[in-house]
DNA sequence: CATGAATGAGACTTCATTCAT
DNA sequence: TATGAATGAAGTCTCATTCAT
């Protein structure tokens, strides 16, 4: 799952477990490609990929332009490699939250919301699904790649939370699915509100993910 | 304020009061502009602003590429002036389902969920918000124009109607905006995962909107 | 001489002598080409041939694109019917001057000086030369016609009224065409400053004259 | 205010202190802007400004289209790099010949006028006066920048020589303008003839020289 | 490993010219 | 005769990618 690479990078250096010489004094040159996905996120996520100049890029990593294909074969194999290495610690974030509140369903997914809310006003937690949508267009793959390993991971894990709840006696017996749109959705619209369309913060993070808990957990009606 | 149009369009010699009849045999000029902007919608939405050429559309629009550049001085202006038309009608959209149910607020609010998500189940409904996420990094002031007049407006709308069923005594009273967010953003969510991310629907729209409005009305709680 | 025409022209309008029909009111048509000419020296003289428009041209002569071309096979031609029309009234002036003193050929080279410096201080005077400058590395025919019709005509001319003077006994017996170009030089470094460089005059044209005629009479030597 | 740079030029990094001996074998970068300049004055001089395409330019530098656009950010830039470039040994040409003669002002303006004869007719040596003339409708900043730095200096430095010649009991005292216009505008007429209007010539550059300054220093009149 | 000069395909945009009306 | 919408052939400029050093 790890070492399964969906979209193959180039690896300049062969990793071989032997630590062959001196670990030298040089170059950091492990860390080369992880600077340019970074130099990347960065400029892909406020320019958008096309208007994204590579030389950008390799300016922003403080190398040359020649340097970034040293490591990537192609403006479009560093977007798919930055997704990609982008997608692991998604899933790795959401599971955390998932799990956040040990075996107690509704505590468990008030901290989940909290801790979501929190993420989200987090410009730099934004910027890579921010990226996504603006590629899914082009690259149906990486939409593809991303909905599976992160939205719909996400969806089932609240899900599956709900169902322990529902078993639980904790929550009523909803369409799950459901459960996990209405826990997302609202945080997503002011995480595109702001990140994306460039609004300003209303309310501070606190009291959105409480306002959000209550009518989750109570609904609207009087 | 309706007619004062942020991002003026050529317009090229209205051929006065010409409500000549025929359809004309060849030269419908009259509708150019607006079939080039349908053209112009299309391709965006497929390829995304960078990658769309002006061929494409011209190609789609059944025209040649330079006679799109009889009608919009750029292809910045193609993207200005196809923002600007469809904002209109999203808003005339979005008020419409607001005021869809009459004067109880319970049961507008019941409307337009179900209105809105068999709405935004149509592609071609979505188009014009996807393509706007897309460009919204380099197109600051188009992100900035859509905001206010689409999004706010609809938070604006919702909010404003559950302030009315809480004075009615129909709703708690809660942050309405927080409400808004609820009643947004589970449709959104399924319109990204659908229509930018290319998932295919699970339940049917009116499921969908049932579960939405149970959830909202009741909360999750048992 | 004055009927072959080395750049033909389009004529609409068969210029038989009959007096066809009624000389009907409608339109000049017999000044169309004239009108276009007009404007488009106008436009060639301020932007240069290439950025020319052949709408600005249309537009300046109050007319449409399309209409131009009744009259004008192309651009080029529009270039060329210019010439050769502006050749005839350049020749005619040209003429005038060296005529202008009856038959003393100091004062008539006296005039001629004054009038030529006069003459040439005037913009519209030197409209034609200056496009014909600009676009002689190119249109070589142009260039040479030119030459030979006005420059050439010119040189000739003034060389003769010296040869004339040499007889007289009122010149002394030098090379004419250096005399030609000691008439014309000075005034032609003048109109260049003025008209092609943008300087602002100096010295008024009756001054500048003065000191001219006096200089070539008599020299500079003490 | 010989380094203040009015039209700035790309300068891709100077790669310091190379004056590293061979000729290298590929990728003389150095020479290349000159290379590129020489290139754009022969073409633009031969076709005119709008009529060059850079990729003849390039091909004349025998390097690709792309290449030009290194060292020069657009068409306009190597049109304004060219003619600064030109200028400054324009001027230091005429300031040379300015003093040509040592002290006495009459053999001073003598070789002046000999050297400027035999100068202006060599092609090259018009070039970029005739590129000045044929640009500057267009670009204004151009011919002012010219005629003061090399036009109004010219005149300056030949006026300055007559007044001294003047002071000196050499020359009479006559409108110091004029005289400069004396001095230049024989050999202006001769050099546009001959190297815009296309004319072969007639009398060789000495015998024009002589006649030119015969008639300069006595006059014409018997 | 790293550089940066060089290429070349292609995009946007302009405009002379045509043609149906 | 006149219009103006439409075309299509350039031309300028950009930038991903390569390659000699």
């Amino acid at each position: 799952m790890t070492t399964g690479s969906k979209f193959p990078v180039k690896r300049p250096r062969a990793k071989s477990g032997s630590t062959s010489g001196r670990p030298k004094f040089r170059r950091r040159a492990d860390a080369r490609p992880d600077e340019i996905l970074d130099a990347a996120l960065a400029v892909f996520t406020e320019k958008g990929f096309d208007a994204a100049r590579v030389d950008d890029i390799a300016m922003r990593a403080g190398i040359s332009k020649g340097a970034v294909y040293l490591y990537f074969n192609s403006k479009d194999a560093l977007l798919r490699g930055l997704i990609e290495r982008e997608v692991a610690p998604a899933a790795h974030r959401l599971r955390a939250l998932a799990e956040a509140g040990g075996d107690d369903p509704k505590s468990t997914l008030t901290l989940l919301v909290t801790a979501a809310t929190q993420l989200l006003s987090d410009p730099r937690m934004f910027a890579t699904p921010k990226l996504v949508l603006s590629v899914a267009p082009r690259f149906k793959e990486i939409a593809q790649f991303y909905r599976e390993r992160v939205i719909d991971e996400t969806i089932g894990a609240i899900a599956s939370l709900h169902r322990r709840g529902v078993e639980n006696g904790a929550f009523r017996d909803i369409d799950s699915d459901a459960v996990a749109r209405m826990v997302i959705g609202p945080i997503l619209v002011h995480a595109m509100r702001k990140h994306v369309l460039g609004a300003k913060d209303a309310a501070p993070p606190d009291l959105r993910a409480k306002a959000h808990l209550q009518i989750l957990f109570e609904g609207i009606a009087a």
